[in-house]
DNA sequence: GCCCAATAATTTCCTTCGTCAAGTATTGAT
DNA sequence: ATCAATACTTGACGAAGGAAATTATTGGGC
């Protein structure tokens, strides 16, 4: 149906990469903001109109003073390609199909029993397949599958080095899920996905430098800098949870004290909760219960627990300097216990004008971080557009 | 002599940054190092050696296995061109001239009586002046000046915008140094200006990400990530001593506990060291020679304070995964007793792998802050070779 | 309704910059 | 002397973007 895409000019993936983010925008205004000549920008457009990427806006209300030609802005025809993204939990496959500009259009959820290889394979082919006959147009419109896991991935090679929930070493997990879906699948780390997501889908978009930070059973940080994901010469980056915040605090799984992780981690909470009601069968659940109805021993852990993420967090602020921070949740519930405090130990902790750095506080739905996934797979599309290597 | 900078090819300032940062080369090397063809090299090196900045090694020892023509590595000409560079400290101006090749050649300090900007200025130029006039090749070819100095600094427009020691609030200093000393200036931050040398000429060459962390009066940090210098969106980045390792720990002047700097900072161990001794008139010297002697107490005030200095790096490290780090101080004597401390408190603190990144831990002399502020002008007159914006 | 100013988009021609492929230069080995 | 190997240079070409002229489409003044 529509023209194969060859490769495009450099000009041709920009232009498409802020319609896509920032939305409709006429060439005139595309060519202000890339600084390009508008000669550039009519012909890096024409063929992503013609392959089917972009179309222009229906004759829209005119904006400006009222003389002139009216500008025919250029749009994403959302549509026109439809994207899987599945993260994988130890227990649980959580599958989307997004459209082109990230909107998820379906949403499945399914029950992982065993955690080797193979059976995830083929339940990751099931949900594939159960996602994309959900409608007629999506199997033919569909070409790429974004996997979204826990641990230490490479994107560049779609290998799993290492993912301690679902103790894998080294499992070319690009490879095999191509071969089990037959689409083109991109790998990669569920918070520097969901990162990705928030920067080009999100609060993050424009923004030259962006942190998200996750709370849940760890605390996780994606961070980009410069315009770019930052992910450490180590492949270790944005491990927010064990700054220690206290020389002398609880003990952490990692061998040192008072990480934030070691004390507002989903079990350390736990944990403590016990600890303070002397009631040790209590669940996370019952915790938030009490906090909520004002039981002081258990408030002063989420408190606790809500002031070290603060803390970890203006670390990030005053070392990086992000223009904005996104605080949300792996599902997280009890976001309100946190969040005034989470503020109060960020105000504190940083420095000067980083404690201007805005900070949104906020639970995310669980699709989002197969959203996520997905998001990677069409940022792997416009990539694909760039001239060979 | 030379014919003038014309605006360069993009591969011409490539390959002159690696010649000039990594060594000499063949234009074959080169082109492997780029990613460019070999015909590309040879275009963009014959301008830089029409106009001096470059010449072929002179008829070196062979390397490869024997046979074929010999390469004519290409190499920068260092005194083709001199920069001075000068940091500005409250009673003190270290001005030095470098070569192209950021060689130290001649360093001179003179003491500050004043730090008004107008008495600053006239010692800027009678420093310039002094260190120009030591050879004749100097004044001849010297066309720029870097300035470095302690706060906000706009490197784009050149202003101050505040420098609590000296007490200036948004002074134009590029323009009055440009009138004053009839030389083109760049003004950078000292830290960033230290952290840009080591990235270009010291440790951190060719690293993709960097940090460099300064032990003093204060505790700093510059960071290079994807290879450009971080700068923070609100002006606030790299700043290390704000990050607290106590919640409930020593008070600091920015309204916390336990920052990095409170504990650590030279005012706070001769604070601690006071204490530790009872004696109210200790210097910071009385304390490093208590330490060495093997007094106790203050034995133990250095050693939570490296200990400290190394959470933070670990912060760092845990953050954003540089491939090295380098710690030095501000003309620090002590740091024999610092760095086991830095280097334990670092190790315990520093998550997985990230504990692989090395630490280059030395001090490092005065001159080399005055090095720093030259090389941001070495740097800018590559910049200047880039076509118009 | 007609003309003009204003703005948007396109076209044409040109420059820049890099690659490709062929040629030249310079060595060691036989 | 000849040849293989490697380094470098040259010239033709193509991709990408810019400048300026041209075309397109509006509103406003008359």
């Amino acid at each position: 149906m529509f023209p194969v895409a060859d490769a495009l000019a450099p000009a041709a993936t920009a232009l498409f990469t802020v319609v896509l983010t920032e939305g409709p925008l006429s060439r005139v205004g595309l060519a202000r903001r890339l600084d390009l000549s508008s000669a550039a920008v009519t012909k890096g457009a024409r063929p992503l109109i013609e392959m089917g990427y972009l179309e222009e806006l229906a004759a829209t209300e005119r904006s400006g003073p009222g003389a002139g030609r009216p500008a025919s802005p250029l749009t994403i025809r959302a549509d026109r390609e439809f994207f899987v993204g599945v993260k994988i939990t130890r227990d649980e496959l959580i599958g989307v199909v997004c459209d082109l500009r990230a909107q998820v259009r379906t949403a499945v959820h399914r029950r992982l029993s065993e955690t080797d290889v193979d059976h995830v394979l083929r339940q990751i082919a099931e949900i594939t397949t159960e996602l994309l006959d959900g409608s007629g147009d999506y199997r033919s419109r569909t070409r790429r599958l974004g996997l979204a896991i826990s641990g230490d991935v490479d994107l560049a090679t779609g290998r799993v080095r290492y993912s301690p929930f679902l103790q894998w070493h080294d499992v070319p997990l690009r490879e095999l899920a191509e071969q089990a879906t037959g689409l083109t699948v991109t790998v990669e780390n569920d918070v520097k996905a969901l990162t990705t997501a928030e920067h080009w889908f999100g609060e993050g978009v424009g923004a030259d430098s962006f942190a998200l930070v996750t709370v849940g059973a760890g605390i996780g940080c994606g961070l980009v800098v410069g315009g770019r994901l930052v992910s450490g010469s180590f492949g270790v980056a944005g491990e927010i949870g064990h700054i220690s915040v206290d020389v002398k605090g609880i003990a952490c799984h990692c061998g040192s004290r008072g990480c934030v992780e070691a004390i507002a981690g989903a079990d350390a909470i736990v944990r403590q909760a016990r600890e303070a009601t002397d009631r040790p069968e209590l669940t996370f659940d019952d915790a938030v219960a009490l906090a909520r109805a004002g039981d002081p021993g258990v408030s002063a852990v989420f408190a606790r627990a809500g002031d070290a993420i603060g803390s970890g967090i203006a670390a990030v602020a005053n070392l990086v300097g992000p223009s904005r921070i996104v605080v949300s949740g792996e599902g997280l519930s009890a976001y309100d216990l946190f969040e005034p405090h989470i503020r109060a130990g960020f105000q504190r902790q940083a420095f000067g004008a980083a404690a201007d750095c805005p900070l949104s506080i906020r639970p995310l739905p669980f699709e989002e971080w197969a959203r996520g996934a997905a998001t990677v797979s069409i940022k792997a599309l416009v990539a694909s557009w760039r001239r060979p290597v």
